[in-house]
DNA sequence: GTAATGAATCAAAGCGCTTAGATATTTCCT
DNA sequence: AGGAAATATCTAAGCGCTTTGATTCATTAC
């Protein structure tokens, strides 16, 4: 495994200049037919390789674009704590795991909002021939992680809250960035965002006037500006709404806190009409307390959420929620992050994807 | 933009030599504790960030790992085909997509086998402060693709049927490969992967003991080494349980085709009383077929898995399965990769990890 | 036949970093 | 105080590739 061969070696077998060697590769096209086929025979047989290292440090470009993915097992918000019992765990169940391999709980029974932004990222990237690295924190060193992978690849993304401010801007520095929402947050950093505002009147105004409910509940805010953003919206059609409404009701529950916010309602009885959710693993954890507590969704209690993750189309019932182009997200990104190579000047964007409503059972829509 | 800040720069605005700089990231420890604050401070105001690239050059290695991960969009496999029918399309149904944000349909619902021992992967290399290259196919130029990659890692991961013998080996030249299952197929590369064979015996046996059932039929075979593992194994406890069985059945299905082979059974009417599949994506196929028959899983036949993947546990009737430590699998790969990266000449490995049978609803066990 | 033109190849200078080995500085003894 | 030993820093030689500008070779035109 004596170091693999180089161009100097390929060179030498074909008789050539590592000049051409790497032309060979690179610009196929100004190499005489019968000098290529050399070459690339002697490449063959050397099992010639070419070091990408080298390749970046010569051009200033790695080729490789960076997703700083946030460790989620390490997250405490906690997961959607979804359908699906534990599965038979009768007298018979052998169910014991080998040692070291933990269950998660529900917390990646499906695969939630960011890995779908995710996927979106991989699939561009591997469209268009560009090589993705993705990098994890481990909370402790972040820093180090994330400056690590900047010094890998020619642009970043990012998701929401998963890096710090001053660590985003000095990564800006140096290659572009795009984050996910979080538009307010850096503004000198491109940014590609939905029209949260547009989904949450839109799932409010139906709950109103198609369902006729007057007393709805926001869950979840707090968050992040997505979150934020959802909440004015939901705020300002219950005004517009007027005088026929309840009062509005909005505790700014932070995501470990919304289980116990739901079961303290439950429990004093004060239950609203309808839980309008900041997002579905939000709405997925109410389910959840209701369904323990009791409480039929959505015949004694509507329920909404934000996201269109998978896990809302499989639960019963099923979630209405306001279903954002993720994987279509997640490929924006990469587009922004080539562009931005090429126009490094340009004023930072900032995209806003319009979303879409989907009625499903929890809202009382669908054939139950 | 202009090309970030190098070495050089950092030395100069310190006032020390670019070996000093350097020790400071390295070798911290090599550095005078004076002079360290001084070059991270001068490091900190220019906003500089090592590049891997040169790093990678000068070191011989570039301290990240590889995973082919080939794209299952494009596999012809087709997908689980799990439940959840399409969401409330009542004649309020606004579930209309931005354009190019296509569903998947129900492919990617869940996260698959692969993606949990990607995660696997993922947490591994994190933990240990790799990097993380992630590539994918596009079948059309998986060689370059691959080679790409190749290029640009330590050491890859590759999963089962995704990398053409011939490119494997080529790589393995270069740098440690690790492949999970297939060990018949490359015996130069290390190796991960289960007891296929307990794993299937211990489910067959489970059908006759237990359940006393006797005409087990095996579907989905052919498609891996782990598949035929799999068969085998069943052939033989069908063997050994003797003259009280009916002559067992094992069409040597490949995965397009499961759907068909249950559907032309279900019309013959020649059910048996248990369907084995060597996948638990096999199996949410055949239990989706007989669902669209009209068959009762597991009242008129029993269905089992194997892999052990989440929407086995929630998809009702849950499926009983045989789980591999998929993330544990993961975690091992890139353990191997490393270990050999310092012992390059050591023999090939093969690890067989055990697997545990997970008794559900499918085979009649839990409380339907 | 030769000058002019274009195509193919090459020589050589980095790209930004690491790391021996050399050198300078400090510390510790006697 | 003087010198050996230990520390701290520096000098310089690559790592394997890309790419510019120079050189060589093959054509074409006169």
């Amino acid at each position: 495994m004596a170091k693999g061969p180089t161009v100097y070696h390929v060179a030498e077998r074909a008789g050539v200049s590592i000049a051409t060697v790497s032309f060979t590769f690179r610009q196929p096209e100004k190499v005489k037919a019968s000098t290529r086929e050399l070459v690339l025979a002697a490449a063959e047989e050397l099992g010639y390789v070419p070091s990408a290292s080298a390749r970046g440090l010569a051009r200033g470009r790695t080729g490789a674009l960076g997703l700083f993915a946030y460790d989620y097992l390490l997250d405490p918000s906690g997961g959607p704590g979804g359908p699906g019992g534990p599965g038979g765990s009768g007298d018979l169940s052998q169910d014991v795991d080998a040692p070291g391999d933990r269950e998660d709980g529900n917390l990646r029974l499906f695969p939630l909002y960011v890995d779908e932004v995710q996927r979106g990222v991989e699939l561009e990237c591997w469209r268009r021939g560009q090589a993705l690295l993705v990098g994890g924190g481990n909370p402790a060193n972040n820093e180090a992680v994330l400056s690590d992978i900047a010094g890998r690849v020619d642009g970043l993304a990012v998701f929401p809250r998963s890096v710090p401010v001053e660590a985003l801007a000095r990564i800006a520095r140096r290659i572009p960035v795009v984050e996910v929402s979080e538009s307010q947050r850096n503004r000198s950093v491109d940014h590609v965002t939905v029209d949260n505002a547009s989904g949450a009147r839109a799932i409010t105004e139906h709950l109103i006037r198609v369902h006729g409910l007057t007393d709805l509940l926001f869950i979840g805010a707090g968050q992040s500006s997505d979150n934020d953003e959802r909440l004015e919206a939901f705020q300002s059609v219950l005004k517009d709404a007027g005088a026929a409404l309840h009062e509005p009701r909005y505790p700014a529950g932070s995501e470990p806190a919304v289980a116990e916010i739901v079961r303290a309602i439950c429990q004093q009885g004060t239950l609203p009409q309808a839980f309008v959710c900041a997002t579905d693993q939000d709405a997925l954890v109410v389910m959840d307390v209701l369904a323990e507590a009791g409480i039929d969704v959505p015949k004694q209690v509507a329920v909404t959420g934000f996201d269109g993750i998978a896990a809302g189309r499989v639960i019963r019932p099923s979630l209405t929620t306001v279903r954002q182009p993720m994987e279509r997200m997640g490929r924006i990104m990469v587009e922004l992050l080539l562009d931005r190579l090429d126009h490094p000047d340009k004023p930072p964007v900032e995209l806003r994807l319009p979303v879409s409503v989907v009625l499903r059972e929890s809202c009382g829509c669908s054939p139950a």
